[in-house]
DNA sequence: CGGTTCCTTGAGAGAACTCAACGTCGGTGG
DNA sequence: CCACCGACGTTGAGTTCTCTCAAGGAACCG
Protein backbone atom coordinates (compact mmCIF):
# COMPACT_ATOMS: atom_id res chain seq x y z
CA UNK A 1 0.00 0.00 0.00
CA UNK A 2 2.65 2.50 0.58
CA UNK A 3 4.47 1.50 -2.71
CA UNK A 4 1.14 1.97 -4.69
CA UNK A 5 1.20 5.63 -3.57
CA UNK A 6 4.42 6.55 -3.98
CA UNK A 7 6.82 4.70 -5.79
CA UNK A 8 10.36 5.42 -4.88
CA UNK A 9 11.51 5.15 -8.63
CA UNK A 10 10.16 6.17 -11.59
CA UNK A 11 12.27 5.88 -14.41
CA UNK A 12 10.35 4.40 -17.39
CA UNK A 13 11.51 0.63 -18.13
CA UNK A 14 12.59 -0.72 -21.39
CA UNK A 15 11.50 -3.53 -21.79
CA UNK A 16 14.26 -4.50 -24.51
CA UNK A 17 16.54 -4.53 -22.08
CA UNK A 18 14.49 -6.07 -19.05
CA UNK A 19 16.57 -8.30 -16.65
CA UNK A 20 13.22 -11.02 -17.31
CA UNK A 21 14.36 -11.60 -20.69
CA UNK A 22 12.05 -13.60 -22.37
CA UNK A 23 11.09 -15.32 -19.48
CA UNK A 24 8.54 -12.35 -19.19
CA UNK A 25 4.67 -12.16 -20.18
CA UNK A 26 5.39 -10.21 -23.31
CA UNK A 27 8.27 -13.12 -24.46
CA UNK A 28 7.68 -13.82 -27.97
CA UNK A 29 5.20 -11.19 -29.09
CA UNK A 30 5.67 -8.74 -32.13
CA UNK A 31 7.19 -5.46 -31.76
CA UNK A 32 3.98 -3.50 -31.94
CA UNK A 33 2.48 -5.44 -29.34
CA UNK A 34 5.60 -5.48 -27.25
CA UNK A 35 6.06 -1.69 -27.99
CA UNK A 36 1.94 -1.33 -26.60
CA UNK A 37 2.90 -2.87 -23.90
CA UNK A 38 6.41 -1.03 -23.16
CA UNK A 39 3.65 2.38 -23.31
CA UNK A 40 1.70 0.80 -20.75
CA UNK A 41 4.26 0.13 -18.12
CA UNK A 42 4.66 3.21 -16.03
CA UNK A 43 7.46 2.68 -14.23
CA UNK A 44 9.56 0.30 -12.52
CA UNK A 45 10.75 0.45 -8.41
CA UNK A 46 12.11 -1.77 -5.86
CA UNK A 47 10.54 -3.65 -3.07
CA UNK A 48 12.42 -4.69 0.02
CA UNK A 49 11.38 -7.49 2.48
CA UNK A 50 10.23 -6.07 5.39
CA UNK A 51 9.69 -2.63 3.72
CA UNK A 52 5.74 -2.79 4.13
CA UNK A 53 3.97 -4.67 1.16
CA UNK A 54 3.88 -3.94 -2.46
CA UNK A 55 -0.26 -3.66 -1.65
CA UNK A 56 -2.58 -5.53 0.60
CA UNK A 57 -5.69 -7.54 0.69
CA UNK A 58 -8.61 -5.52 0.05
CA UNK A 59 -6.38 -2.33 -1.23
CA UNK A 60 -8.18 -0.62 -4.04
CA UNK A 61 -6.34 -2.59 -7.35
CA UNK A 62 -4.44 0.60 -9.00
CA UNK A 63 -1.88 -1.06 -10.50
CA UNK A 64 -0.73 -4.44 -12.07
CA UNK A 65 2.56 -5.50 -11.29
CA UNK A 66 5.65 -7.44 -13.74
CA UNK A 67 8.34 -8.61 -11.62
CA UNK A 68 11.57 -7.74 -13.10
CA UNK A 69 13.98 -8.80 -10.61
CA UNK A 70 13.65 -10.98 -6.91
CA UNK A 71 10.56 -12.59 -5.61
CA UNK A 72 7.09 -11.48 -4.40
CA UNK A 73 5.07 -13.41 -2.48
CA UNK A 74 1.05 -13.00 -2.36
CA UNK A 75 -0.97 -14.10 0.74
CA UNK A 76 -3.81 -13.41 2.13
CA UNK A 77 -4.06 -13.31 6.06
CA UNK A 78 -7.61 -14.90 7.94
CA UNK A 79 -9.42 -13.24 10.54
CA UNK A 80 -6.64 -15.25 13.24
CA UNK A 81 -4.28 -13.52 11.68
CA UNK A 82 -2.74 -16.67 9.72
CA UNK A 83 -0.69 -16.23 6.74
CA UNK A 84 -1.53 -17.99 4.01
CA UNK A 85 0.94 -17.76 1.14
CA UNK A 86 -1.20 -18.07 -2.70
CA UNK A 87 2.12 -18.11 -4.56
CA UNK A 88 5.72 -16.91 -5.30
CA UNK A 89 6.29 -14.36 -8.42
CA UNK A 90 9.46 -14.25 -10.34
CA UNK A 91 10.54 -12.58 -12.88
CA UNK A 92 8.21 -12.35 -15.90
CA UNK A 93 5.73 -12.59 -13.90
CA UNK A 94 2.43 -10.49 -13.46
CA UNK A 95 1.20 -9.53 -9.81
CA UNK A 96 -2.14 -8.41 -9.33
CA UNK A 97 -4.13 -10.72 -11.80
CA UNK A 98 -6.80 -11.49 -9.73
CA UNK A 99 -7.71 -8.49 -9.27
CA UNK A 100 -8.20 -7.15 -12.97
CA UNK A 101 -11.97 -8.16 -12.66
CA UNK A 102 -12.67 -6.66 -9.34
CA UNK A 103 -12.09 -3.48 -7.83
CA UNK A 104 -9.58 -4.25 -4.78
CA UNK A 105 -7.19 -6.62 -4.21
CA UNK A 106 -8.43 -10.10 -2.49
CA UNK A 107 -4.23 -10.86 -1.38
CA UNK A 108 -1.71 -8.92 -0.50
CA UNK A 109 1.75 -9.24 -2.07
CA UNK A 110 5.58 -8.29 -0.19
CA UNK A 111 8.94 -8.82 -1.35
CA UNK A 112 10.56 -12.24 -0.46
CA UNK A 113 13.79 -11.01 -1.09
CA UNK A 114 15.49 -7.55 -2.49
CA UNK A 115 13.51 -7.41 -5.85
CA UNK A 116 12.11 -5.06 -8.62
CA UNK A 117 8.60 -4.69 -10.04
CA UNK A 118 7.51 -2.69 -13.31
CA UNK A 119 3.88 -1.02 -12.44
CA UNK A 120 1.03 -0.88 -15.19
CA UNK A 121 -2.24 1.53 -14.24
CA UNK A 122 -4.96 -0.56 -14.41
CA UNK A 123 -6.95 0.94 -16.67
CA UNK A 124 -4.33 0.65 -19.24
CA UNK A 125 -4.18 -3.42 -19.02
CA UNK A 126 -7.99 -2.95 -19.78
CA UNK A 127 -6.91 -0.62 -22.63
CA UNK A 128 -4.83 -3.01 -23.85
CA UNK A 129 -6.49 -5.97 -23.59
CA UNK A 130 -9.24 -4.87 -26.40
CA UNK A 131 -6.88 -3.58 -28.33
CA UNK A 132 -4.55 -6.23 -28.39
CA UNK A 133 -5.59 -9.92 -29.16
CA UNK A 134 -2.44 -11.19 -28.58
CA UNK A 135 -1.88 -9.31 -24.86
CA UNK A 136 -5.02 -10.40 -24.05
CA UNK A 137 -4.19 -14.04 -24.36
CA UNK A 138 -1.03 -13.56 -22.53
CA UNK A 139 -3.52 -12.32 -19.50
CA UNK A 140 -6.17 -15.30 -19.91
CA UNK A 141 -3.08 -17.88 -20.18
CA UNK A 142 -1.10 -16.34 -17.41
CA UNK A 143 -4.43 -16.44 -15.46
CA UNK A 144 -5.37 -19.81 -16.07
CA UNK A 145 -1.78 -20.93 -15.45
CA UNK A 146 -2.30 -19.44 -11.98
CA UNK A 147 -5.62 -21.47 -12.06
CA UNK A 148 -3.97 -25.01 -12.91
CA UNK A 149 -0.98 -24.05 -10.29
CA UNK A 150 -3.38 -23.53 -7.73
CA UNK A 151 -5.30 -26.38 -8.82
CA UNK A 152 -2.24 -28.57 -9.03
CA UNK A 153 -1.65 -27.73 -5.13
CA UNK A 154 -5.26 -28.53 -3.37
CA UNK A 155 -4.39 -32.28 -4.07
CA UNK A 156 -3.81 -34.47 -1.16
CA UNK A 157 -0.22 -35.30 -2.08
CA UNK A 158 2.40 -36.31 0.18
CA UNK A 159 4.81 -33.98 1.83
CA UNK A 160 7.72 -35.43 -0.40
CA UNK A 161 5.80 -35.16 -3.55
CA UNK A 162 4.95 -31.13 -2.96
CA UNK A 163 8.36 -30.60 -1.81
CA UNK A 164 9.99 -32.19 -5.03
CA UNK A 165 7.25 -30.60 -7.42
CA UNK A 166 8.16 -26.97 -5.86
CA UNK A 167 11.85 -27.19 -6.45
CA UNK A 168 11.51 -28.78 -9.98
CA UNK A 169 9.03 -26.01 -10.53
CA UNK A 170 11.06 -23.60 -9.34
CA UNK A 171 13.86 -24.78 -10.66
CA UNK A 172 12.23 -24.31 -14.57
CA UNK A 173 10.60 -21.14 -13.71
CA UNK A 174 13.80 -19.81 -13.05
CA UNK A 175 15.00 -20.98 -16.33
CA UNK A 176 18.61 -21.60 -15.25
CA UNK A 177 19.77 -24.95 -17.34
CA UNK A 178 21.86 -25.75 -14.21
CA UNK A 179 21.12 -28.56 -11.33
CA UNK A 180 21.45 -25.39 -8.89
CA UNK A 181 18.41 -23.53 -7.88
CA UNK A 182 18.18 -20.38 -5.22
CA UNK A 183 15.19 -20.69 -3.23
CA UNK A 184 15.21 -16.70 -1.99
CA UNK A 185 12.32 -17.89 0.70
CA UNK A 186 12.70 -19.15 4.00
CA UNK A 187 11.29 -22.70 4.98
CA UNK A 188 8.82 -21.04 6.79
CA UNK A 189 7.26 -19.94 3.73
CA UNK A 190 7.47 -22.83 1.32
CA UNK A 191 6.06 -24.83 4.11
CA UNK A 192 2.99 -22.26 4.16
CA UNK A 193 2.60 -22.29 0.47
CA UNK A 194 3.04 -26.14 0.63
CA UNK A 195 0.55 -26.27 3.30
CA UNK A 196 3.25 -28.13 5.36
CA UNK A 197 5.02 -27.20 8.62
CA UNK A 198 8.50 -25.50 8.31
CA UNK A 199 9.48 -28.82 10.46
CA UNK A 200 8.05 -31.27 7.46
CA UNK A 201 9.59 -28.72 4.75
CA UNK A 202 12.93 -29.78 6.63
CA UNK A 203 12.83 -33.11 7.52
CA UNK A 204 11.99 -34.06 3.64
CA UNK A 205 15.00 -32.33 2.20
CA UNK A 206 16.79 -33.88 4.37
CA UNK A 207 15.78 -36.91 3.75
CA UNK A 208 16.07 -36.10 0.34
CA UNK A 209 19.65 -35.09 0.50
CA UNK A 210 20.17 -38.37 2.59
CA UNK A 211 18.95 -40.15 -0.37
CA UNK A 212 21.26 -38.58 -2.80
CA UNK A 213 18.39 -36.84 -4.45
CA UNK A 214 19.18 -33.29 -3.20
CA UNK A 215 22.24 -31.16 -1.71
CA UNK A 216 21.23 -28.42 0.57
CA UNK A 217 23.22 -25.36 1.00
CA UNK A 218 22.08 -22.08 2.52
CA UNK A 219 19.13 -21.25 0.69
CA UNK A 220 21.08 -23.30 -2.26
CA UNK A 221 19.53 -26.77 -3.51
CA UNK A 222 21.09 -29.10 -5.84
CA UNK A 223 19.48 -31.49 -8.44
CA UNK A 224 21.49 -34.92 -7.95
CA UNK A 225 18.59 -37.64 -9.09
CA UNK A 226 17.37 -35.45 -11.49
CA UNK A 227 14.56 -38.46 -12.47
CA UNK A 228 13.51 -39.47 -8.71
CA UNK A 229 12.76 -35.77 -8.17
CA UNK A 230 10.68 -36.04 -11.42
CA UNK A 231 9.34 -39.17 -10.66
CA UNK A 232 8.15 -38.05 -7.00
CA UNK A 233 6.66 -34.84 -8.55
CA UNK A 234 5.10 -36.69 -11.01
CA UNK A 235 1.52 -36.78 -9.52
CA UNK A 236 1.32 -33.08 -8.46
CA UNK A 237 1.42 -32.11 -12.44
CA UNK A 238 2.80 -28.71 -10.78
CA UNK A 239 6.57 -28.18 -13.29
CA UNK A 240 4.34 -29.10 -16.48
CA UNK A 241 2.63 -26.27 -16.16
CA UNK A 242 4.69 -23.15 -15.34
CA UNK A 243 7.32 -24.66 -18.03
CA UNK A 244 5.16 -24.30 -21.45
CA UNK A 245 4.55 -20.22 -20.90
CA UNK A 246 7.22 -19.84 -23.43
CA UNK A 247 6.24 -21.96 -25.84
CA UNK A 248 2.49 -21.21 -25.95
CA UNK A 249 1.93 -18.94 -29.14
CA UNK B 1 -15.33 -35.82 -26.80
CA UNK B 2 -18.11 -38.15 -28.43
CA UNK B 3 -20.34 -34.98 -28.03
CA UNK B 4 -17.95 -32.66 -29.16
CA UNK B 5 -18.04 -33.41 -32.63
CA UNK B 6 -21.82 -35.11 -32.55
CA UNK B 7 -24.35 -32.83 -30.83
CA UNK B 8 -28.05 -34.54 -30.32
CA UNK B 9 -29.64 -31.38 -30.45
CA UNK B 10 -29.61 -28.16 -32.45
CA UNK B 11 -31.98 -26.02 -31.12
CA UNK B 12 -30.74 -22.52 -30.57
CA UNK B 13 -30.72 -21.19 -27.19
CA UNK B 14 -32.66 -17.99 -25.98
CA UNK B 15 -30.78 -16.59 -23.34
CA UNK B 16 -33.78 -14.55 -22.08
CA UNK B 17 -35.47 -17.87 -21.02
CA UNK B 18 -33.27 -19.58 -19.79
CA UNK B 19 -33.83 -22.29 -16.76
CA UNK B 20 -30.04 -20.79 -15.20
CA UNK B 21 -31.92 -16.99 -15.15
CA UNK B 22 -29.66 -14.33 -13.37
CA UNK B 23 -27.37 -16.78 -11.99
CA UNK B 24 -25.70 -16.97 -15.51
CA UNK B 25 -22.22 -16.07 -16.68
CA UNK B 26 -24.41 -13.21 -18.87
CA UNK B 27 -26.82 -12.17 -15.66
CA UNK B 28 -27.02 -8.43 -15.22
CA UNK B 29 -25.12 -7.35 -18.33
CA UNK B 30 -27.07 -4.88 -21.03
CA UNK B 31 -29.39 -6.12 -23.39
CA UNK B 32 -26.67 -5.66 -26.42
CA UNK B 33 -23.97 -7.66 -24.68
CA UNK B 34 -26.60 -10.30 -23.69
CA UNK B 35 -27.60 -10.16 -27.37
CA UNK B 36 -23.77 -10.60 -28.53
CA UNK B 37 -23.60 -13.28 -26.00
CA UNK B 38 -26.49 -15.41 -27.19
CA UNK B 39 -25.37 -14.90 -31.19
CA UNK B 40 -22.54 -16.09 -30.36
CA UNK B 41 -24.09 -19.90 -28.56
CA UNK B 42 -24.45 -22.19 -31.30
CA UNK B 43 -26.68 -25.10 -29.75
CA UNK B 44 -27.79 -26.45 -26.49
CA UNK B 45 -27.65 -29.97 -25.81
CA UNK B 46 -28.02 -32.68 -23.63
CA UNK B 47 -24.86 -34.22 -21.44
CA UNK B 48 -25.91 -37.41 -19.29
CA UNK B 49 -23.44 -39.37 -16.83
CA UNK B 50 -22.18 -42.87 -17.82
CA UNK B 51 -22.51 -41.57 -21.76
CA UNK B 52 -18.82 -40.54 -22.22
CA UNK B 53 -17.43 -37.30 -21.41
CA UNK B 54 -18.38 -33.73 -22.79
CA UNK B 55 -14.96 -33.61 -23.47
CA UNK B 56 -11.57 -35.54 -22.81
CA UNK B 57 -8.29 -34.29 -20.98
CA UNK B 58 -6.15 -33.62 -24.06
CA UNK B 59 -8.90 -32.89 -26.52
CA UNK B 60 -8.83 -29.63 -29.20
CA UNK B 61 -10.84 -27.22 -27.26
CA UNK B 62 -13.48 -26.22 -30.18
CA UNK B 63 -15.63 -24.57 -27.49
CA UNK B 64 -16.78 -23.40 -24.29
CA UNK B 65 -19.64 -24.51 -22.47
CA UNK B 66 -22.09 -23.00 -20.24
CA UNK B 67 -24.17 -25.02 -18.11
CA UNK B 68 -28.27 -24.47 -18.47
CA UNK B 69 -29.40 -27.21 -16.39
CA UNK B 70 -27.54 -30.13 -13.83
CA UNK B 71 -24.31 -30.35 -13.14
CA UNK B 72 -21.04 -31.08 -14.58
CA UNK B 73 -17.96 -32.00 -13.09
CA UNK B 74 -13.96 -31.28 -14.06
CA UNK B 75 -11.26 -33.83 -13.68
CA UNK B 76 -8.07 -34.75 -14.30
CA UNK B 77 -6.74 -38.87 -14.72
CA UNK B 78 -3.03 -38.99 -13.52
CA UNK B 79 -0.95 -41.90 -14.83
CA UNK B 80 -2.13 -44.39 -12.61
CA UNK B 81 -5.77 -43.85 -13.52
CA UNK B 82 -6.59 -42.11 -10.54
CA UNK B 83 -9.64 -39.42 -11.11
CA UNK B 84 -9.32 -35.78 -9.62
CA UNK B 85 -11.94 -33.91 -9.40
CA UNK B 86 -11.26 -29.69 -10.65
CA UNK B 87 -14.88 -28.51 -9.72
CA UNK B 88 -18.48 -29.03 -9.85
CA UNK B 89 -19.85 -26.94 -12.82
CA UNK B 90 -23.80 -25.47 -11.77
CA UNK B 91 -26.60 -24.22 -13.82
CA UNK B 92 -25.16 -20.42 -15.26
CA UNK B 93 -21.16 -21.81 -14.62
CA UNK B 94 -18.77 -21.95 -17.93
CA UNK B 95 -17.04 -25.37 -18.51
CA UNK B 96 -13.54 -24.78 -20.55
CA UNK B 97 -12.54 -21.62 -19.04
CA UNK B 98 -9.24 -23.01 -18.52
CA UNK B 99 -8.39 -24.08 -22.10
CA UNK B 100 -9.18 -20.31 -23.50
CA UNK B 101 -5.56 -19.70 -23.63
CA UNK B 102 -4.73 -22.97 -25.03
CA UNK B 103 -5.23 -25.17 -28.04
CA UNK B 104 -6.70 -28.58 -25.75
CA UNK B 105 -8.71 -28.91 -22.28
CA UNK B 106 -6.42 -29.71 -19.60
CA UNK B 107 -8.68 -31.79 -17.95
CA UNK B 108 -11.80 -34.03 -19.04
CA UNK B 109 -15.35 -33.12 -18.31
CA UNK B 110 -18.81 -35.65 -17.66
CA UNK B 111 -22.08 -35.05 -16.15
CA UNK B 112 -23.07 -35.56 -12.85
CA UNK B 113 -26.97 -35.70 -12.94
CA UNK B 114 -29.19 -35.55 -16.41
CA UNK B 115 -27.41 -32.10 -17.55
CA UNK B 116 -27.92 -29.51 -20.68
CA UNK B 117 -25.15 -27.13 -21.76
CA UNK B 118 -24.74 -23.96 -24.46
CA UNK B 119 -22.40 -24.39 -26.74
CA UNK B 120 -20.01 -21.73 -27.78
CA UNK B 121 -17.32 -21.65 -30.30
CA UNK B 122 -13.90 -20.88 -29.19
CA UNK B 123 -13.30 -18.57 -31.96
CA UNK B 124 -16.68 -16.73 -31.37
CA UNK B 125 -15.83 -16.29 -27.37
CA UNK B 126 -12.01 -14.88 -28.12
CA UNK B 127 -14.04 -12.09 -30.77
CA UNK B 128 -16.19 -11.42 -28.03
CA UNK B 129 -13.82 -10.97 -25.87
CA UNK B 130 -12.34 -7.61 -27.93
CA UNK B 131 -15.06 -6.82 -29.08
CA UNK B 132 -17.21 -6.62 -25.74
CA UNK B 133 -15.47 -5.14 -22.29
CA UNK B 134 -17.67 -6.12 -20.19
CA UNK B 135 -17.94 -9.81 -21.08
CA UNK B 136 -14.20 -9.99 -21.09
CA UNK B 137 -14.77 -8.96 -17.79
CA UNK B 138 -17.09 -11.69 -16.89
CA UNK B 139 -14.52 -14.68 -18.62
CA UNK B 140 -11.31 -12.80 -16.74
CA UNK B 141 -13.64 -12.81 -13.38
CA UNK B 142 -15.13 -15.86 -13.58
CA UNK B 143 -11.57 -17.51 -13.95
CA UNK B 144 -10.05 -15.33 -10.94
CA UNK B 145 -13.12 -17.12 -9.10
CA UNK B 146 -12.54 -20.43 -9.67
CA UNK B 147 -8.67 -18.95 -8.92
CA UNK B 148 -9.99 -18.50 -5.31
CA UNK B 149 -12.12 -21.44 -5.31
CA UNK B 150 -9.07 -23.57 -6.35
CA UNK B 151 -6.85 -21.80 -3.29
CA UNK B 152 -9.29 -21.93 -1.06
CA UNK B 153 -9.64 -25.73 -1.17
CA UNK B 154 -5.57 -25.95 -1.17
CA UNK B 155 -5.77 -24.91 2.24
CA UNK B 156 -4.86 -27.44 5.29
CA UNK B 157 -8.71 -27.26 6.68
CA UNK B 158 -10.04 -30.42 8.26
CA UNK B 159 -12.56 -32.40 6.86
CA UNK B 160 -15.57 -30.92 9.16
CA UNK B 161 -14.38 -27.66 7.50
CA UNK B 162 -14.14 -28.86 3.96
CA UNK B 163 -17.79 -30.09 4.13
CA UNK B 164 -18.44 -27.10 5.40
CA UNK B 165 -17.94 -24.92 3.25
CA UNK B 166 -18.58 -27.05 0.31
CA UNK B 167 -22.23 -27.53 1.16
CA UNK B 168 -22.32 -23.69 2.07
CA UNK B 169 -20.90 -23.32 -1.39
CA UNK B 170 -23.41 -25.45 -2.95
CA UNK B 171 -26.33 -24.22 -1.26
CA UNK B 172 -25.17 -20.58 -2.75
CA UNK B 173 -24.53 -21.25 -5.62
CA UNK B 174 -27.86 -23.20 -6.20
CA UNK B 175 -28.93 -19.70 -5.00
CA UNK B 176 -32.13 -21.40 -3.52
CA UNK B 177 -33.31 -19.55 -0.06
CA UNK B 178 -34.73 -22.72 1.67
CA UNK B 179 -32.28 -24.30 3.56
CA UNK B 180 -32.78 -27.96 1.36
CA UNK B 181 -29.63 -28.26 -0.79
CA UNK B 182 -29.65 -31.46 -2.96
CA UNK B 183 -26.18 -32.58 -3.75
CA UNK B 184 -25.92 -34.58 -6.75
CA UNK B 185 -22.75 -35.64 -6.96
CA UNK B 186 -22.01 -39.20 -4.73
CA UNK B 187 -19.62 -39.40 -1.98
CA UNK B 188 -17.28 -40.44 -3.85
CA UNK B 189 -17.23 -37.34 -5.76
CA UNK B 190 -17.55 -34.77 -2.99
CA UNK B 191 -14.41 -36.71 -1.29
CA UNK B 192 -12.76 -36.51 -4.26
CA UNK B 193 -13.34 -33.06 -4.44
CA UNK B 194 -12.37 -31.95 -1.37
CA UNK B 195 -9.36 -34.23 -1.12
CA UNK B 196 -11.46 -36.42 1.95
CA UNK B 197 -10.98 -40.20 1.65
CA UNK B 198 -15.36 -41.77 1.01
CA UNK B 199 -15.89 -42.56 4.32
CA UNK B 200 -14.44 -39.13 5.74
CA UNK B 201 -17.05 -37.28 4.12
CA UNK B 202 -19.98 -40.05 5.41
CA UNK B 203 -18.62 -39.70 8.98
CA UNK B 204 -18.59 -35.84 9.05
CA UNK B 205 -21.78 -35.57 7.62
CA UNK B 206 -23.19 -38.07 10.62
CA UNK B 207 -21.03 -36.08 12.91
CA UNK B 208 -22.91 -32.90 11.88
CA UNK B 209 -26.23 -35.13 12.00
CA UNK B 210 -25.44 -35.82 15.51
CA UNK B 211 -24.45 -32.11 16.73
CA UNK B 212 -28.12 -31.25 14.98
CA UNK B 213 -26.27 -29.16 12.35
CA UNK B 214 -27.40 -31.17 9.19
CA UNK B 215 -30.01 -33.54 8.19
CA UNK B 216 -29.42 -35.67 5.64
CA UNK B 217 -31.74 -37.59 3.54
CA UNK B 218 -30.79 -39.63 0.03
CA UNK B 219 -28.72 -36.61 -1.70
CA UNK B 220 -30.62 -33.96 -0.12
CA UNK B 221 -29.51 -32.29 2.82
CA UNK B 222 -31.03 -30.09 5.56
CA UNK B 223 -29.19 -27.14 7.24
CA UNK B 224 -30.41 -27.03 10.55
CA UNK B 225 -27.60 -25.26 12.28
CA UNK B 226 -26.63 -22.44 9.82
CA UNK B 227 -24.72 -19.83 12.02
CA UNK B 228 -22.50 -23.08 13.22
CA UNK B 229 -22.33 -24.36 9.86
CA UNK B 230 -21.00 -20.75 8.58
CA UNK B 231 -18.47 -21.27 11.61
CA UNK B 232 -17.06 -24.04 10.68
CA UNK B 233 -16.83 -23.01 7.21
CA UNK B 234 -15.25 -19.56 7.59
CA UNK B 235 -12.08 -20.48 7.48
CA UNK B 236 -11.87 -22.33 3.84
CA UNK B 237 -13.57 -18.67 2.66
CA UNK B 238 -15.19 -20.49 0.18
CA UNK B 239 -18.52 -19.60 0.39
CA UNK B 240 -17.61 -15.90 -0.08
CA UNK B 241 -15.99 -16.62 -2.86
CA UNK B 242 -19.55 -18.24 -5.08
CA UNK B 243 -22.18 -16.04 -3.68
CA UNK B 244 -20.93 -12.68 -4.49
CA UNK B 245 -20.98 -12.88 -8.59
CA UNK B 246 -24.68 -11.55 -8.99
CA UNK B 247 -23.48 -8.95 -7.11
CA UNK B 248 -20.07 -7.30 -9.43
CA UNK B 249 -20.96 -5.08 -12.17
C1' DC C 1 27.87 -9.70 22.51
C1' DG C 2 22.97 -10.23 23.57
C1' DG C 3 18.69 -10.68 20.79
C1' DT C 4 16.17 -12.31 17.02
C1' DT C 5 15.16 -15.10 13.23
C1' DC C 6 15.85 -19.14 10.81
C1' DC C 7 17.07 -24.02 10.30
C1' DT C 8 17.27 -28.49 12.11
C1' DT C 9 16.26 -32.66 14.81
C1' DG C 10 13.56 -35.45 18.32
C1' DA C 11 9.37 -37.33 20.74
C1' DG C 12 4.57 -37.75 21.28
C1' DA C 13 -0.32 -36.84 19.71
C1' DG C 14 -4.06 -36.55 16.60
C1' DA C 15 -6.52 -36.50 12.29
C1' DA C 16 -7.49 -38.83 8.30
C1' DC C 17 -6.55 -42.98 5.65
C1' DT C 18 -6.78 -47.90 4.59
C1' DC C 19 -8.89 -52.19 5.07
C1' DA C 20 -12.98 -54.57 6.01
C1' DA C 21 -17.74 -55.57 6.59
C1' DC C 22 -22.67 -54.81 6.06
C1' DG C 23 -27.17 -52.79 4.39
C1' DT C 24 -29.64 -50.59 0.67
C1' DC C 25 -31.01 -49.66 -3.84
C1' DG C 26 -31.66 -50.36 -8.81
C1' DG C 27 -30.97 -52.97 -12.82
C1' DT C 28 -30.55 -57.56 -15.13
C1' DG C 29 -31.61 -62.00 -16.37
C1' DG C 30 -33.11 -66.61 -15.30
C1' DC D 1 -41.25 -62.87 -9.60
C1' DC D 2 -37.06 -63.25 -7.44
C1' DA D 3 -32.07 -64.20 -7.11
C1' DC D 4 -27.97 -62.00 -8.34
C1' DC D 5 -24.80 -58.32 -9.10
C1' DG D 6 -22.68 -53.88 -8.81
C1' DA D 7 -22.64 -49.22 -7.12
C1' DC D 8 -23.33 -46.46 -3.26
C1' DG D 9 -23.59 -45.23 1.61
C1' DT D 10 -22.43 -46.17 6.27
C1' DT D 11 -19.85 -47.79 10.34
C1' DG D 12 -15.80 -49.98 12.88
C1' DA D 13 -10.73 -50.99 13.91
C1' DG D 14 -6.04 -50.34 13.24
C1' DT D 15 -2.29 -47.75 10.89
C1' DT D 16 0.26 -43.94 9.08
C1' DC D 17 1.50 -39.49 8.05
C1' DT D 18 1.96 -34.98 9.42
C1' DC D 19 1.46 -31.70 13.13
C1' DT D 20 2.52 -29.84 17.65
C1' DC D 21 5.58 -29.10 21.25
C1' DA D 22 10.27 -28.72 22.61
C1' DA D 23 15.04 -27.72 22.28
C1' DG D 24 19.57 -26.73 20.35
C1' DG D 25 22.64 -24.64 16.87
C1' DA D 26 23.73 -21.26 13.21
C1' DA D 27 23.47 -16.85 10.97
C1' DC D 28 22.53 -12.07 11.12
C1' DC D 29 22.01 -7.40 13.22
C1' DG D 30 21.91 -3.65 16.28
Amino acid sequence: MAFDSAPSSRCKPNCSICPAGSRCFTGGVSMEALNQWNDAVQTHMPVFPGNGALFSAGDVAENLYLVRAGCIKTYTVDQDGNERIRGFHLPGDLVGLDALARDRHPCGAAAVEPSQVCVIPRARVAALATKSPILLQRLLQRTSHELSAALSLSGDYTAEQRVAAFVLSMASRLGGASDRVRLPMTRRDIGNYLRLATETVCRVITRLEHQGVLESRDKTLTVRDHARLTELAEPVGLSSISSDWAIAA
